[in-house]
RNA sequence: GCGGUCGUGGUGAAGCUGGUUAACACACCAGAUUGUGGCUCUGGCAUUCGCGAGUUCGAGUCUCGUCGAUCGCCCCA
């Protein structure tokens, strides 16, 4: 076999897995892409209620725009998608929107804008992962992000933003939950102490604890092995290690909370796991068993040093983003999303061949807001007709030749089978004054 | 990255300890009904069981590999 040969047999059908999305990508399409636009819809609603800008961001970013030496994440540290293509230079696929938008904002100097800064994204995200149910390598966040004011009532806005979405949306079956890291001084010292406290327990810790131990030992507290233990239960407590800034300030988010009718669960375990994170932090969970192991439906929290540590001026942030996919699962079982098939306003049965007669019918009602399908090809009557019940359509309208002959066609309400003739010129006020009715009847 | 389960048509699936025409249902197409559907009846619709190799006289059924899905770990949205 010569290469030309064998290069063209590869081509076509050697390698069939060539032929399939990527592990953890999917298509998306009909009744799942209009339930995905719907969602977004709505969120693209909220930021304009909430005073949002919608923003865009590359997929693919400098490597450096994500990749930080000190970042303990797996997310960073062994999740993200990064290749060169001189060796030199990396590029990353984001594995998450927040870093995109700090850097367009200290590339573009935004923050001369009037505080607080709010900007907000819909998009593809990219982490390699093994997929399971709401996990996948490619997944699509909504995210906000707040800059610039560090402010008790922005913290509660923007976490009664994201509950307020989710209720309109009809979500319920959530919880959220709220904890304070404290800054970062106070973070790194509580860090310290439970690393100590660990220590002596070392033996006790389950193997990923052990590695968390050197890590982030704030993670040993939620774990799911360890962390019903008695002596992590009795670990030293973040409360003993906030400054009094830190409590006063968490105080105020929670009344503001109250007053805002956002009902919340404080937990003192809950860790978010990018490490920039400092003080307010909260996730929504999902109770819905449809979630699975995935539960999460929106994340995030204050990162107050971010945009300095990124090169940025001293500008604090709090932001979160919501895993649409995961939101779909939970509103799927909630039974929340309809698979309805938009109905048709009008199905054209052509029985003409070759001829553009019906074709330019239907270009006539499209041009009138209609929402018109037709038959091309030469099919029975009895079939069309079917196409036209699974279309849903409300008219259906015949064209032979008899019509064409008057200059008229045929036209059958679906809804009372009824069927008259109607002039050509008059079929769109006729079709007018249907609707019209039907819409003053509804 | 680790462990468990699974992979048959457009869909849901049957297929027993390997045996040779791959059930059944829905959907779809055609006809009965040559210009009128949603009921009924009749017929059609997987050269093939994710992909590849192996064992065997013979594999959808066994073995290995691989790809994918799923559940849990891990991680996080």
């Amino acid at each position: 076999m010569t290469s030309l040969e064998k290069g063209r047999f590869y081509i076509f059908r050697e390698d069939k897995m060539a032929l399939q999305t990527i592990k953890g990508t999917y298509d998306v399409y009909g009744d799942r892409l209009r339930q995905a636009e719907m969602v977004e819809t709505l969120f693209k609603h909220f930021m304009d209620l909430y005073g949002y800008t919608m923003m865009r961001t590359p997929i693919i970013e400098n490597r450096d725009v994500f990749y930080d030496k000190s970042d303990t994440s797996d997310m960073v540290t062994k999740e993200m998608y990064s290749f060169s293509l001189n060796s030199k230079d990396y590029i990353t696929l984001r594995p998450e929107g927040t870093r995109g938008v700090v850097r367009s904002l200290i590339e573009h100097k935004l923050y001369s804008l009037e505080m607080p800064i709010k900007l907000s994204y819909i998009g593809s995200m990219f982490r390699h992962e093994r997929p399971q149910k709401g996990r996948q390598r490619e997944f699509t966040q909504l995210g906000v992000e707040n800059f610039g004011e560090k402010n008790p009532l922005v913290d509660a806005e923007v976490i009664a933003m994201g509950y307020f979405y989710l209720k309109t949306l009809g979500v319920d079956d959530i919880v959220v939950y709220l904890n304070t890291l404290g800054d970062e001084a106070s973070r790194s010292q509580y860090s310290k102490a439970l690393e100590s406290y660990f220590k002596s327990y070392e033996e006790d810790l389950c193997e990923d604890c052990k590695r968390r131990l050197s890590l982030n030992p704030l993670r040993i507290l939620d774990c799911k092995i360890d962390g019903a233990k008695d002596f992590v239960l009795n670990a030293p407590k973040m409360q003993d290690y906030l400054s009094e800034e830190s409590k006063v300030y968490f105080e105020k988010v929670l009344k503001a909370l109250d007053e805002l009718g956002v009902p919340y669960k404080v937990n003192d375990r809950l860790v978010r796991g990018l490490d920039y994170y400092t003080d307010t932090v909260f996730e929504v969970v999902s109770l819905n068993e449809a979630s699975g192991s995935q539960s999460t439906i929106f994340g995030g929290g204050r990162y107050d040093k971010l945009v300095e540590k990124m090169g940025g001026p001293k500008l604090s942030g709090i932001g979160f983003a919501i895993g649409e996919e995961r939101l779909l699962i939970l509103m799927e079982a909630l039974g929340l999303l309809d698979d309805e098939t938009r109905a048709l306003d009008a199905y054209i049965i052509n029985m003409l061949e070759d001829d553009p007669y019906a074709l330019k019918v239907a270009e006539v009602l499209r041009h009138n807001g209609f929402m018109v399908k037709l038959n091309y090809y030469k099919r029975s009557m009895k079939s069309q007709f079917k196409s036209a019940d699974r279309e849903k359509a409300k008219f259906v309208i015949i064209i032979a030749e008899s019509e064409k002959a008057k200059n008229e066609i045929s036209i059958k309400d679906q809804s009372t089978a009824l069927q008259e003739s109607v002039k050509l010129e008059d079929l769109c006020a006729y079709l007018d004054e249907k609707f019209k009715g039907e819409n003053e009847d509804a």
